[in-house]
DNA sequence: CTAGAATATATGCCATGGCATCTAAGTCAA
DNA sequence: TTGACTTAGATGCCATGGCATATATTCTAG
Protein backbone atom coordinates (compact mmCIF):
# COMPACT_ATOMS: atom_id res chain seq x y z
CA UNK A 1 0.00 0.00 0.00
CA UNK A 2 2.92 2.31 0.22
CA UNK A 3 2.78 4.80 -2.66
CA UNK A 4 5.09 3.52 -5.02
CA UNK A 5 7.43 5.83 -8.00
CA UNK A 6 6.23 8.81 -8.79
CA UNK A 7 6.49 10.36 -12.56
CA UNK A 8 5.30 13.95 -11.69
CA UNK A 9 7.80 16.38 -9.99
CA UNK A 10 6.80 14.75 -6.16
CA UNK A 11 3.35 12.76 -4.91
CA UNK A 12 3.31 15.09 -1.74
CA UNK A 13 0.63 13.44 0.03
CA UNK A 14 2.26 10.19 -1.07
CA UNK A 15 5.19 11.37 0.75
CA UNK A 16 3.08 12.42 3.52
CA UNK A 17 1.88 8.93 3.94
CA UNK A 18 5.22 6.80 3.89
CA UNK A 19 6.25 9.74 6.48
CA UNK A 20 3.49 8.85 8.94
CA UNK A 21 3.65 5.52 8.30
CA UNK A 22 7.40 4.53 8.61
CA UNK A 23 7.24 6.83 11.78
CA UNK A 24 4.38 4.90 13.30
CA UNK A 25 5.94 1.55 12.52
CA UNK A 26 9.19 2.25 13.58
CA UNK A 27 7.89 4.02 17.01
CA UNK A 28 5.71 1.01 17.64
CA UNK A 29 8.72 -1.58 17.01
CA UNK A 30 10.71 0.69 19.38
CA UNK A 31 8.31 1.00 21.96
CA UNK A 32 7.98 -2.90 22.01
CA UNK A 33 11.67 -3.10 22.15
CA UNK A 34 12.80 -0.43 24.94
CA UNK A 35 9.40 -1.39 27.22
CA UNK A 36 10.80 -5.11 26.91
CA UNK A 37 13.98 -4.35 27.90
CA UNK A 38 13.91 -1.82 30.17
CA UNK A 39 10.37 -0.59 31.38
CA UNK A 40 10.17 2.85 29.54
CA UNK A 41 9.15 3.44 25.89
CA UNK A 42 9.89 5.59 23.05
CA UNK A 43 8.97 8.65 24.28
CA UNK A 44 10.33 8.43 27.65
CA UNK A 45 13.84 7.73 26.25
CA UNK A 46 13.65 10.85 23.99
CA UNK A 47 13.41 12.76 26.96
CA UNK A 48 16.08 10.78 29.00
CA UNK A 49 18.62 11.11 26.06
CA UNK A 50 17.29 15.58 25.48
CA UNK A 51 18.09 15.54 29.44
CA UNK A 52 21.79 13.77 29.11
CA UNK A 53 22.51 15.80 26.32
CA UNK A 54 21.20 19.16 27.41
CA UNK A 55 21.22 18.65 31.06
CA UNK A 56 19.30 21.93 33.07
CA UNK A 57 16.75 22.07 30.50
CA UNK A 58 13.68 23.60 31.22
CA UNK A 59 10.21 21.83 30.66
CA UNK A 60 9.52 24.34 27.69
CA UNK A 61 12.48 23.68 26.43
CA UNK A 62 11.46 19.80 25.62
CA UNK A 63 8.37 21.00 24.56
CA UNK A 64 9.92 23.39 22.04
CA UNK A 65 12.38 19.93 20.94
CA UNK A 66 9.65 17.89 20.64
CA UNK A 67 6.73 20.16 19.54
CA UNK A 68 4.51 18.52 22.05
CA UNK A 69 2.41 20.68 24.79
CA UNK A 70 3.90 22.41 27.87
CA UNK A 71 1.18 20.16 29.84
CA UNK A 72 1.21 17.67 28.38
CA UNK A 73 5.78 18.10 28.80
CA UNK A 74 4.81 18.68 32.45
CA UNK A 75 3.13 15.68 33.28
CA UNK A 76 5.81 13.16 31.47
CA UNK A 77 8.61 14.95 33.54
CA UNK A 78 6.48 14.00 36.85
CA UNK A 79 6.66 10.49 35.69
CA UNK A 80 10.61 10.22 35.07
CA UNK A 81 10.64 12.35 38.60
CA UNK A 82 8.11 9.51 39.84
CA UNK A 83 10.89 7.06 38.63
CA UNK A 84 13.53 8.83 40.17
CA UNK A 85 14.91 8.68 37.08
CA UNK A 86 14.79 12.68 36.62
CA UNK A 87 14.94 15.47 39.42
CA UNK A 88 13.81 19.43 38.97
CA UNK A 89 15.96 21.67 40.81
CA UNK A 90 14.44 25.14 41.45
CA UNK A 91 16.07 27.93 38.68
CA UNK A 92 17.92 29.70 41.05
CA UNK A 93 17.70 32.51 38.82
CA UNK A 94 13.87 32.23 38.04
CA UNK A 95 11.73 30.42 40.26
CA UNK A 96 8.61 30.04 38.36
CA UNK A 97 10.60 27.47 36.57
CA UNK A 98 13.11 24.13 37.35
CA UNK A 99 15.83 22.96 35.81
CA UNK A 100 15.44 19.45 34.47
CA UNK A 101 18.72 16.64 35.38
CA UNK A 102 19.27 13.04 35.10
CA UNK A 103 19.81 10.99 38.14
CA UNK A 104 22.54 8.36 38.45
CA UNK A 105 19.71 6.23 37.92
CA UNK A 106 18.32 8.04 35.09
CA UNK A 107 21.87 8.28 33.41
CA UNK A 108 22.24 4.69 33.65
CA UNK A 109 19.10 3.88 31.99
CA UNK A 110 19.24 5.82 28.98
CA UNK A 111 22.69 4.53 28.36
CA UNK A 112 21.21 0.78 28.77
CA UNK A 113 18.13 2.08 26.63
CA UNK A 114 20.22 3.68 23.91
CA UNK A 115 21.99 0.63 22.91
CA UNK A 116 18.87 -1.34 22.53
CA UNK A 117 17.64 1.64 20.90
CA UNK A 118 20.22 2.14 18.27
CA UNK A 119 20.73 -1.62 17.30
CA UNK A 120 16.74 -1.95 16.92
CA UNK A 121 16.93 1.09 14.63
CA UNK A 122 19.62 -0.60 12.45
CA UNK A 123 18.34 -3.85 12.57
CA UNK A 124 14.49 -1.76 11.14
CA UNK A 125 16.19 0.38 9.02
CA UNK A 126 19.93 -0.09 8.03
CA UNK A 127 18.89 -2.13 4.48
CA UNK A 128 16.85 0.19 3.46
CA UNK A 129 19.22 3.56 4.35
CA UNK A 130 22.56 2.14 3.34
CA UNK A 131 22.55 3.13 0.10
CA UNK A 132 23.43 6.58 -1.27
CA UNK A 133 20.39 7.87 -1.66
CA UNK A 134 19.76 6.99 1.75
CA UNK A 135 22.20 9.58 3.02
CA UNK A 136 20.06 12.02 0.67
CA UNK A 137 16.93 10.95 2.39
CA UNK A 138 18.31 11.82 5.58
CA UNK A 139 19.88 15.14 4.86
CA UNK A 140 16.56 16.34 3.17
CA UNK A 141 14.33 15.61 6.29
CA UNK A 142 17.44 17.01 8.59
CA UNK A 143 16.61 20.26 6.16
CA UNK A 144 13.06 20.16 5.89
CA UNK A 145 12.89 19.60 10.10
CA UNK A 146 15.37 22.54 10.42
CA UNK A 147 13.06 24.89 8.41
CA UNK A 148 9.59 23.83 10.33
CA UNK A 149 11.60 24.47 13.25
CA UNK A 150 12.62 28.07 12.21
CA UNK A 151 9.05 28.61 11.33
CA UNK A 152 8.28 27.47 14.41
CA UNK A 153 5.37 25.49 12.15
CA UNK A 154 3.52 22.80 14.01
CA UNK A 155 3.91 23.95 17.60
CA UNK A 156 0.48 23.00 19.71
CA UNK A 157 -1.14 25.72 21.76
CA UNK A 158 -0.42 24.49 25.66
CA UNK B 1 18.27 21.32 17.23
CA UNK B 2 17.63 19.29 13.37
CA UNK B 3 20.46 16.96 13.58
CA UNK B 4 23.18 18.51 10.96
CA UNK B 5 25.08 16.39 8.75
CA UNK B 6 26.78 13.25 9.35
CA UNK B 7 30.04 12.23 8.32
CA UNK B 8 30.49 8.58 9.12
CA UNK B 9 28.12 6.37 7.53
CA UNK B 10 24.37 7.06 8.64
CA UNK B 11 23.63 8.55 11.97
CA UNK B 12 20.07 6.60 12.75
CA UNK B 13 19.20 7.84 15.65
CA UNK B 14 19.09 11.67 14.18
CA UNK B 15 17.69 10.37 11.04
CA UNK B 16 14.64 9.10 13.55
CA UNK B 17 14.66 12.41 15.56
CA UNK B 18 14.35 14.05 12.13
CA UNK B 19 11.75 11.24 11.31
CA UNK B 20 9.99 12.12 14.05
CA UNK B 21 9.66 15.75 14.67
CA UNK B 22 8.86 16.17 11.00
CA UNK B 23 6.26 14.14 11.25
CA UNK B 24 4.52 15.79 14.46
CA UNK B 25 5.07 18.97 12.99
CA UNK B 26 3.11 18.72 9.38
CA UNK B 27 0.75 16.34 11.75
CA UNK B 28 0.07 19.14 13.86
CA UNK B 29 0.13 22.04 11.02
CA UNK B 30 -1.89 20.33 9.16
CA UNK B 31 -4.54 19.36 11.85
CA UNK B 32 -4.99 23.02 12.43
CA UNK B 33 -6.35 23.80 8.79
CA UNK B 34 -8.21 21.31 8.52
CA UNK B 35 -10.16 21.75 11.65
CA UNK B 36 -10.21 25.43 10.93
CA UNK B 37 -11.69 24.99 7.49
CA UNK B 38 -13.73 21.16 7.45
CA UNK B 39 -14.38 20.41 11.19
CA UNK B 40 -12.19 17.39 10.93
CA UNK B 41 -8.70 16.07 11.84
CA UNK B 42 -5.64 14.84 9.88
CA UNK B 43 -5.99 10.93 10.97
CA UNK B 44 -9.83 11.67 10.19
CA UNK B 45 -9.29 12.71 6.51
CA UNK B 46 -6.78 9.28 5.91
CA UNK B 47 -9.55 7.10 7.14
CA UNK B 48 -11.86 8.80 4.58
CA UNK B 49 -9.72 9.20 1.60
CA UNK B 50 -8.60 5.55 2.02
CA UNK B 51 -12.37 4.63 2.09
CA UNK B 52 -12.85 6.98 -1.00
CA UNK B 53 -9.70 4.53 -2.76
CA UNK B 54 -10.48 1.48 -1.51
CA UNK B 55 -14.46 1.54 -0.96
CA UNK B 56 -15.89 -1.55 0.66
CA UNK B 57 -12.74 -1.90 3.15
CA UNK B 58 -13.08 -3.53 6.31
CA UNK B 59 -11.97 -2.49 10.23
CA UNK B 60 -9.01 -4.68 10.06
CA UNK B 61 -7.88 -3.34 6.88
CA UNK B 62 -7.80 0.25 8.01
CA UNK B 63 -6.21 -1.06 10.98
CA UNK B 64 -3.32 -3.07 9.06
CA UNK B 65 -2.62 0.67 6.61
CA UNK B 66 -2.57 3.01 9.03
CA UNK B 67 -0.86 0.41 11.70
CA UNK B 68 -3.20 0.70 14.64
CA UNK B 69 -5.42 -1.16 16.89
CA UNK B 70 -8.31 -2.95 15.57
CA UNK B 71 -10.12 -1.05 18.95
CA UNK B 72 -9.37 2.42 17.60
CA UNK B 73 -9.90 1.79 14.17
CA UNK B 74 -13.16 0.58 14.88
CA UNK B 75 -13.97 3.90 17.38
CA UNK B 76 -13.03 5.66 14.64
CA UNK B 77 -15.37 4.53 12.11
CA UNK B 78 -18.22 5.28 15.32
CA UNK B 79 -17.47 8.94 15.07
CA UNK B 80 -17.22 9.18 10.92
CA UNK B 81 -20.52 7.11 11.01
CA UNK B 82 -21.86 9.31 13.91
CA UNK B 83 -21.32 12.43 11.28
CA UNK B 84 -22.65 10.58 8.66
CA UNK B 85 -19.78 10.96 6.44
CA UNK B 86 -19.31 6.87 6.52
CA UNK B 87 -21.84 3.66 6.49
CA UNK B 88 -21.52 0.35 7.75
CA UNK B 89 -23.33 -2.83 5.86
CA UNK B 90 -23.37 -6.07 6.96
CA UNK B 91 -20.68 -7.88 5.18
CA UNK B 92 -23.25 -10.66 3.18
CA UNK B 93 -20.55 -12.90 3.03
CA UNK B 94 -19.05 -12.65 6.75
CA UNK B 95 -21.79 -11.36 9.08
CA UNK B 96 -19.05 -10.95 11.95
CA UNK B 97 -17.74 -7.72 9.47
CA UNK B 98 -19.30 -5.12 8.13
CA UNK B 99 -18.02 -3.32 4.65
CA UNK B 100 -17.49 0.40 4.85
CA UNK B 101 -18.13 3.13 2.48
CA UNK B 102 -18.59 7.01 2.38
CA UNK B 103 -21.62 8.26 1.92
CA UNK B 104 -22.58 11.46 0.05
CA UNK B 105 -21.60 13.72 2.50
CA UNK B 106 -18.59 11.83 2.97
CA UNK B 107 -17.03 11.63 -0.59
CA UNK B 108 -17.78 15.59 -0.66
CA UNK B 109 -16.31 16.37 2.45
CA UNK B 110 -13.27 14.01 1.57
CA UNK B 111 -12.87 16.17 -1.33
CA UNK B 112 -12.85 19.40 -0.21
CA UNK B 113 -10.43 18.32 2.67
CA UNK B 114 -7.92 16.90 0.36
CA UNK B 115 -7.94 20.34 -1.72
CA UNK B 116 -6.60 21.61 1.50
CA UNK B 117 -4.64 19.15 2.31
CA UNK B 118 -2.25 19.14 -0.32
CA UNK B 119 -2.02 22.67 -0.72
CA UNK B 120 -1.09 23.19 2.95
CA UNK B 121 1.31 20.33 2.43
CA UNK B 122 3.21 22.22 -0.50
CA UNK B 123 3.39 25.04 1.35
CA UNK B 124 4.76 23.25 4.09
CA UNK B 125 7.11 20.97 2.25
CA UNK B 126 7.66 22.48 -1.68
CA UNK B 127 10.62 24.49 -0.68
CA UNK B 128 12.64 21.72 0.76
CA UNK B 129 11.24 18.19 -1.22
CA UNK B 130 11.82 20.34 -4.76
CA UNK B 131 15.30 19.62 -5.39
CA UNK B 132 16.41 16.66 -7.08
CA UNK B 133 17.70 14.96 -3.73
CA UNK B 134 13.87 15.45 -2.67
CA UNK B 135 13.21 12.58 -5.16
CA UNK B 136 15.63 10.61 -3.52
CA UNK B 137 14.38 10.88 -0.10
CA UNK B 138 10.57 10.61 -1.38
CA UNK B 139 11.98 7.46 -2.99
CA UNK B 140 13.72 6.02 0.41
CA UNK B 141 10.76 6.58 2.68
CA UNK B 142 8.79 4.62 0.22
CA UNK B 143 10.69 1.77 -0.31
CA UNK B 144 11.48 1.80 4.17
CA UNK B 145 7.92 1.81 4.04
CA UNK B 146 7.69 -1.27 1.55
CA UNK B 147 9.65 -2.96 3.94
CA UNK B 148 8.23 -2.49 7.18
CA UNK B 149 4.95 -3.48 5.76
CA UNK B 150 6.65 -6.70 3.99
CA UNK B 151 7.97 -7.84 7.06
CA UNK B 152 4.55 -6.57 9.32
CA UNK B 153 6.91 -4.64 11.80
CA UNK B 154 5.33 -2.13 14.51
CA UNK B 155 1.64 -3.70 14.37
CA UNK B 156 0.65 -2.75 17.53
CA UNK B 157 -1.51 -5.89 19.29
CA UNK B 158 -5.55 -5.20 19.97
C1' DC C 1 -24.38 -32.18 12.57
C1' DT C 2 -21.90 -30.44 16.69
C1' DA C 3 -18.49 -29.01 20.09
C1' DG C 4 -14.43 -26.43 20.26
C1' DA C 5 -11.19 -23.37 18.08
C1' DA C 6 -10.51 -19.36 15.46
C1' DT C 7 -11.84 -14.81 13.67
C1' DA C 8 -13.87 -9.89 13.34
C1' DT C 9 -14.90 -6.35 15.79
C1' DA C 10 -17.19 -3.94 19.52
C1' DT C 11 -16.49 -2.35 24.26
C1' DG C 12 -14.29 -1.11 28.74
C1' DC C 13 -10.39 0.45 31.35
C1' DC C 14 -6.25 2.91 31.51
C1' DA C 15 -2.48 6.01 29.85
C1' DT C 16 -1.26 10.02 27.37
C1' DG C 17 -1.71 14.45 24.88
C1' DG C 18 -4.25 18.92 23.74
C1' DC C 19 -6.22 22.85 25.48
C1' DA C 20 -8.10 25.84 29.10
C1' DT C 21 -7.32 27.47 33.42
C1' DC C 22 -5.02 28.48 37.70
C1' DT C 23 -1.13 29.92 40.52
C1' DA C 24 3.31 31.61 41.47
C1' DA C 25 6.72 34.61 40.07
C1' DG C 26 9.01 38.06 37.33
C1' DT C 27 8.69 42.72 34.72
C1' DC C 28 7.65 47.34 34.11
C1' DA C 29 5.90 51.87 34.69
C1' DA C 30 4.47 55.57 37.39
C1' DT D 1 6.58 50.36 46.29
C1' DT D 2 2.61 48.92 44.00
C1' DG D 3 -0.64 47.38 40.55
C1' DA D 4 -1.18 45.75 35.79
C1' DC D 5 0.69 42.68 32.65
C1' DT D 6 3.41 38.74 31.21
C1' DT D 7 5.50 34.25 31.73
C1' DA D 8 6.47 29.23 33.42
C1' DG D 9 4.46 25.45 34.37
C1' DA D 10 1.12 22.66 37.12
C1' DT D 11 -3.59 20.85 36.92
C1' DG D 12 -8.27 19.44 35.29
C1' DC D 13 -11.27 17.97 31.66
C1' DC D 14 -11.86 15.76 27.43
C1' DA D 15 -10.56 13.02 23.26
C1' DT D 16 -8.01 9.26 21.43
C1' DG D 17 -5.22 4.99 21.23
C1' DG D 18 -3.44 0.49 23.30
C1' DC D 19 -4.63 -3.67 25.23
C1' DA D 20 -7.78 -6.99 27.38
C1' DT D 21 -12.07 -8.87 27.13
C1' DA D 22 -16.76 -9.93 25.43
C1' DT D 23 -19.86 -11.25 21.66
C1' DA D 24 -21.23 -12.85 17.38
C1' DT D 25 -19.89 -15.67 13.50
C1' DT D 26 -17.44 -18.84 10.98
C1' DC D 27 -14.50 -22.78 10.52
C1' DT D 28 -12.96 -27.54 11.49
C1' DA D 29 -12.38 -32.11 13.30
C1' DG D 30 -14.89 -36.08 14.18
Amino acid sequence: MASKSSRGPIDLPGFFADLVRCETRLYNALNDRLRERHGIVTSQFEFLRFLRDYPGSRVADLATEFAIGIGATSKGIDRLEKQAWVIRRTNPSDRRSSLLDLTAGGLQLVEAAEATFTKTLAELTADVLGGPSGLAAVQILSELRSVLERDQLGLPTG
